[in-house]
DNA sequence: ACCTGAACACCGTTCAAGT
DNA sequence: ACCTGAACACCGTTCAAGT
């Protein structure tokens, strides 16, 4: 007697397709993800894929929607956002940060996400993000007027800084030595007008020099510090 | 005899194809601009635009820089890049919140500009902006040491604000209302379950009745007041 | 020098036809 | 229920041919 799985270990499924598809995406390029391509790689025809997804968008969507899952499911990111001050022993300042350098780099490790962004904002592992960036908020007791444009500016700055980010990264040709690249823009900052670009000039050799990473968080502590200002006490201890 | 214009007024040219683009951008939309639709509108064959213009990429680089070079010709946004501390009247603070709604605003109404970042930063016109905004840290006092972070964080901030904004309103279709369509994600969020998401529960009224532009000087607010407890001293009277 | 428009090599998506 | 792959209606870009 024959025992027959339920169903072919190759068989087409969304999870399947959707990972075919990360898999084109972080290896080749968002212009290679084409419904051929991924037919190819999964050995079907095109038009098996709509069966299990309705179209493109829905196809980016659904990749994004896994590596931001992927990227929340460190153990620092979860829990913490009760409102009498976290309780899991990571201060809410450092845990802001974690999370917003496990956002930076899901990012940076898969471009094609920030480009995704701007095309679906409130996707359901996005509102994991927002509450774990607005637990944090309270755990700071920042102040209940202040809660919403708090949160609201840090995570645009976290999604914002780590899309522009990936695009310069994007930018490059594929083999290219980024800090190579980067050294050719500062130094075509380096030469321009000093009448007309005299802080440009300056800064030059800190844009060749900088850390991404670096610079993002120094971004994030700045708003912190900014809403600091706003409860107008320091931190607890 | 006969005078003939040097040049038919008809005549092709960068500048008519680029305010013809700009024109189906924001009359209908990203994806109405092909080849075929310009050259229609221009009364011309298609391929003739390649003898002004490369391809589709510059074609958008160059419409976008239009925009961003319309945007920074308002008079507060010039001058005042000085190490003195500016001289031109506004207060440096001021005048970073009004280039940065200049930018805001501009890519409201043209929101496909905001796409067109993620592609080709370091655009000329970018860095007049990149400019005036570094030109007034300087005037504001800001310490050698925090300029470049500083900096940064407003530029990044400003610019990936300004293009989430123009993403979710690009999100809808053109005719529907948008406070209608923020009031039911609002709704939505106020109907997550309180055990996951008690913070956006919290928040989902303000999320519904916000006013964008104001959310975005918040967030430009706080990043100034963080980068005033770097200098630890109250703005100059 | 500048323009024309057919041709080429692609796309996403649909759908009759198969199993 | 699920898969196939040809067909449709597009694209951006090129290029021989025109003026």
């Amino acid at each position: 007697m024959t025992i027959r799985t339920e169903r072919r270990n190759d068989a087409l499924s969304k999870e399947r397709i959707v990972q075919a598809a990360i898999d084109i995406l972080d290896g080749e390029g968002e212009g290679a993800l084409t419904f051929r391509a991924l037919a190819r790689r999964l050995a079907t025809g095109s038009g098996a894929i709509y069966w299990h997804i309705a179209d493109k968008d829905a196809l980016l969507a659904a990749a994004t929607d896994d590596v931001v899952t992927q990227a929340m499911s460190g153990g620092a990111m979860s829990g913490g956002s009760m409102s009498d001050g976290g309780g899991d022993g990571v201060e809410p300042r450092e845990a802001i940060r974690v999370i917003a350098l496990g956002i930076f780099d899901a990012i940076d490790a898969h471009p094609w996400v920030g480009a995704q962004f701007s095309r679906a904002p409130w996707q359901p592992a996005m509102l994991r993000v927002f509450e774990a960036i607005g637990g944090r908020l309270w755990a700071l007791g920042v102040p209940e007027a202040a809660w919403f444009n708090a949160w609201s500016a840090l995570v645009t700055y976290i999604f914002g800084a780590a899309t522009q980010n990936a695009a310069n990264a994007r930018l490059q040709a594929p083999g290219t030595d980024r800090s190579a690249a980067l050294a050719d823009i500062a130094g075509g900052w380096a030469r321009l007008d000093p009448a007309q670009y005299p802080f440009l000039r300056q800064v030059a050799p800190q844009l060749g020099a900088h850390d991404d990473r670096e610079q993002f968080l120094a971004g994030v502590d700045l708003i912190l510090a900014g809403i600091g200002t706003v409860k107008g006490k320091s931190p607890p201890a």
